[in-house]
DNA sequence: TTAGTACCTGAGCAATTTACTAGGTATTTA
DNA sequence: TAAATACCTAGTAAATTGCTCAGGTACTAA
């Protein structure tokens, strides 16, 4: 589990298309106005998502990504995961370095807490996120007409 | 709020740290050993923790570094964002780039899921985290004569 | 068919971070 | 005093981050 500024990127990116769910899809360079991120930067995280499937690319005048699945369906986690694609894999676990008990002790620990932490993030789905701000745990997953809705967020910023 | 691979070796020092809580100081040499982490790097982590004031250290023979604090009273979140100190100031923030709308939206946007992080990781303490590995909100930071208990963590790790 | 728009690929790069090495100084205990 | 330990400074190779540039490929409207 690895939270940085390009997990930030990926996140606030995917919140921009969970938006516009049910709307075409969105460009790039909507998105890079959006979020002040260069274009190419985009591609590359873009490259990934859909390389996990999280995001679909739509060629031709008019196109540019959508979500693959239901907002609901897509969490937090998801997307993080995503873009690290493949960390967390950095002390023992392998375990040939494990020779005493405590070693293994302090690695059990982080272990748990890191699994904590992505239940967490993985409790936070787009849809849940955008609706009110709450982690909600199992969501019910409505194949609707999903209208997402953006209540009290108008203020300025300046 | 970060989360790399130089927190987890923080918290999992800090973890060490509270299951001596109250037998003395422990060395930076014992935790480079049974962490496998160089003893330089150590004391750079330990240089910011003590200037956190979350660690005191103890020079001389019998010295070390012990927790200036209860475990009940040191989260997660007060440890990473020691070792980060200052870190998430990244995009708009000063808020001078910010001119639409939509942009404050999703800087609005991550700035709520973040701080749920924050919060979460802030919920979990080394003490509840070393007792049963939950998280537990709100500590009734009992003065007594804390004994870390370390249930069911014996397995092997090869 | 052709221009326009979108996505894709890959190289490269400055800045930062990571994890570590090396060498000191200061302080305390025995 | 001598040993143990914290503490400090500086440097550094490797990786990551965030980004740019230069070209490609695929699709669609005209």
């Amino acid at each position: 589990m690895r939270l940085s500024t390009k997990g930030r990127y990926a996140v606030t990116a995917m919140m921009d298309l969970a938006m516009h769910y049910g709307q075409g899809p969105v460009t790039l360079a909507d998105i890079s106005e959006h979020q002040d991120i260069s274009l190419s930067y985009l591609e590359q995280l873009f490259a990934r998502l859909k390389k996990n499937n999280l995001v679909e690319g739509l060629r031709g005048p008019g196109g540019g990504y959508r979500l693959s699945r239901h907002p609901d369906a897509i969490s937090v986690a998801d997307v993080i995961t995503a873009i690290g694609e493949g960390i967390d894999a950095t002390l023992c676990e392998g375990s040939e370095d494990c020779q005493d008990g405590e070693q293994c002790l302090t690695h059990e620990l982080w272990s748990r807490l890191g699994k904590e932490i992505y239940d967490f993030l993985n409790g936070i789905t787009l849809a849940s996120f955008l609706e009110n701000g709450a982690a909600n745990k199992s969501p019910e997953h409505s194949q609707d007409s999903m209208v997402v809705s953006m209540p009290a967020l108008n203020k300025s910023c300046a």
